[in-house]
DNA sequence: TTTGTTTTGGGACGATCGTTCAGGTAGTTT
DNA sequence: AAACTACCTGAACGATCGTCCCAAAACAAA
């Protein structure tokens, strides 16, 4: 038999988990991931200083899921991303770089969070299913004849990101959109 | 009249300012700049800890002048790579592949330092020109027409060091060779 | 040699770190 | 009701942190 109403106390202690990866997050977006501590953590949440330890059998626990459950949307985002495109007909330039725009625009903060995913996931081997999810996602999505096209186009996204990263200031849609369409012309 | 003769005390500690210099870049290479702490620095470099406050203002500061000389040594390197490649006469795409393999492979470590000054630069922007700094010497040295090609090219290098470090085995230079190739397809 | 400058290095201070622990509360089961 | 389980939290420990201080050493200029 199935229980179909769950612990009380349970449900209490996974939303807090969410809260304190919810929390961590905003701090590596902020300060990365040298900003993060126990306290820092656990003020920017609300909490106690002794939550994280309890929820989190360590410091680095928290940071590997903090940035697994990042991973997690980030792969959903692009999930979604192409099921728009689809829906309109398009190919899908127009998305791209207008996602890329956003992201070394509004959300740059989120954009650096998920760099220091890659380079955390560099260093720990356990980390890189979850570095490459947003890859895997448009790898099984997208129909590629052309392999080595497609690999381009996937090492050209991560480029002009993480070389947006640097410019002084944020790249339009509009100033992405030639590139992008270089990028997804076949040939 | 200028001094030929240096003082032998500032000599001195020019040539230990460049032993912490390389110490400092050790460690990251090692464990990343999560790892770098004036205790760390000093007893990678064997000397004392307070030298290295002597010397740097700071720990920021030793880490910023350890950034720099790291992106000024990659910029020379690559600015070899492309006197090599015109030597003999090659559009540069078995230079480039092999570099790649070898930044993917044997220094690996100093390919995940780069990418973490990429991330300190994309938070302090004092950092930022040093950071660009390859990518200017290549932009200077190399002919391009086709502006926009040249850009996917560029951010297609970053992109495929930056996946090839969430790889769990590092491609060989005969695997990117197709990419490369395609990146500097002309058409 | 005397005087001034630069580097060296040991010791220590206060702050902050990750983590432990024990007592207390809330919810579930019997 | 009692027993049990899971969550919560304030206090505290030892370790490590960045940085400061000051006397000694090395070297240059007088």
């Amino acid at each position: 038999m199935v229980k179909l109403q769950v612990d009380g106390r349970k449900a209490r202690g996974q939303k807090r988990r969410t809260e304190l990866i919810a929390a961590t997050l905003r701090i590596i977006e902020r300060d990365g991931v040298a900003g993060v501590t126990h306290r820092t953590v656990a003020a920017e949440a609300g909490v106690p200083t002794t939550s994280t330890t309890y929820h989190f059998s360590s410091l680095d626990d928290l940071l590997v899921a903090t940035l697994i459950s990042c991973a997690r949307d980030m792969a959903t985002e692009v999930y979604w991303m192409i099921d728009r495109a689809r829906a309109r007909g398009s190919r899908g330039a127009e998305e791209v770089a207008g996602l890329l725009a956003e992201a070394l625009g509004p959300r740059r903060g989120r954009t650096m969070a998920e760099y220091e995913l890659y380079l955390l996931a560099a260093r720990k081997p356990e980390l890189r299913p979850a570095a490459r999810r947003w890859l895997d996602v448009l790898t099984s999505m997208v129909r590629h004849d052309d392999e080595v096209a497609f690999r381009v186009f996937l090492a050209g996204i991560d480029g002009l990101l993480i070389q947006g990263l640097i410019d002084d200031e944020a790249p339009s849609a509009e100033e992405l959109r030639p590139v992008v369409d270089y990028l997804l012309k076949p040939r």
